[in-house]
DNA sequence: GTCTATAAACGGATAGAC
DNA sequence: GTCTATCCGTTTATAGAC
């Protein structure tokens, strides 16, 4: 892995894939585009992953796992830190949330590429939540949650944290762009800045939600 | 319109269309699938809207405009109740996001259609913001944001609206399904229901990205 | 493991009869 | 306006030489 010998075939075209599936969308990239750029035949990608499909799997699996292993790493920190009490709302969503935009900085097309996978096709949609330890993240959170809200109304608590899966998944997606979007008035400073905001946002919603404030027109 | 008489077949191939790209995404739907089931043949796509993309556009515009008026009209409304002082900022996120809703119980393909048009193609971002009066309603919505909050940082209003916008796309292509994915937990009672649940949601996190408050690990 | 060549299917678009 | 028939480029996948 660290020698200084050339990736093999299978590593590089998983590379480019992912790079193109991210920009482009998984749907509108074609096997000659992906071996075309990663100087490889387009036989190569039958050999090395069966199928089209067996290579976006494979593109989806390779840091899906370390990914949620290290959000439910965080949220065990968080738990183990609160000691006998609840943990913050805060860590909690500091747990499920920073670890995304790490790998953001590291590997922006990946998470591009997951905001595109998770609206193109329906059936993604069920590999997303039986994939890579999704199931346990889940489930932790929901313990998180309801240490922090023992009364609280488990339905707002989900519709608090879906709303909050959208502001990450479109962030994932358009905060590269923001600055530009926004004409220079919104920066993208660092995955930190990007981080807080993201988690003092949906605290304060998900505070609002749980504690039942009524709406005012 | 409403005679009995049956719908023209632009009309139909319109409404096909917008139901599979809202089910399997625009890229993953063909003209043969979309004229085999309006019960039409494959030549009409062209002779009514010249190409593909002519479908695709003529899907977006029909409902588009409309919708923006109808939001512009609810925020003009609410910023002359408030007459010298501000509007409340529910009051204004109440039109920016309720009118997507109410179209959402008429023509729920629709509004996934949006969601998957949004993330499918680079492109089409363009569009969205330049076709149907898009940028009258942002030009709108910032002079009513700085109404609330005229010393508040207007990257943070940037960062706030962005995430709130992705928490409505999400809701637009999963908020139906969010009975079944949460087991029952999360129930979509009615429309106002989630638009309630979605002003509360972003005004507070508006609020406590304006207001500055910190974030706490 | 990597290549060339080719199969087999599908895509959008159009010409021309009716 | 609507149909049939067809063109032609592109796609994934595979067979078989090296």
């Amino acid at each position: 892995m660290s020698t200084t010998e050339a990736k093999d075939t299978g590593e590089r075209l998983m590379d480019v894939a992912e790079r193109l599936f991210g920009e482009r969308g998984v749907g509108h990239v074609s096997l000659r585009d992906i071996t075309g750029k990663a100087g490889a035949n387009v036989a190569a990608v039958n050999y090395h992953f069966g199928s089209r499909q067996g290579l976006v799997d494979a593109v989806f699996n390779r840091r899906m796992e370390p990914l949620n292993e290290e959000r439910i790493r965080q949220l065990d920190e968080a738990l183990a830190e609160a000691g006998d009490g609840p943990p913050t709302l805060e860590a909690i969503l500091r747990a499920f949330i920073g670890p995304t935009f790490v790998l953001n900085r590291a590997h922006p097309e990946y998470m591009q590429f997951l905001a595109r996978l998770h609206v193109e096709s329906t059936e993604v949609e069920q590999r997303f939540l039986h994939a890579g330890r999704f199931q346990e993240l889940i489930a932790k959170m929901r313990i998180a949650l309801l240490a922090v809200f023992p009364d609280g109304p488990v339905g707002e608590l989900w519709w608090g944290t879906n709303f909050l899966v959208g502001s990450m998944i479109h962030t994932w997606s358009k905060g590269l762009d923001m600055e530009r979007l926004s004409g220079g008035a919104a920066r993208y400073e660092s995955d930190d800045h990007v981080i807080d905001r993201l988690v003092r946002f949906g605290a304060a919603g998900l505070r609002k939600l749980a504690t039942g404030g009524e709406a005012r027109s």
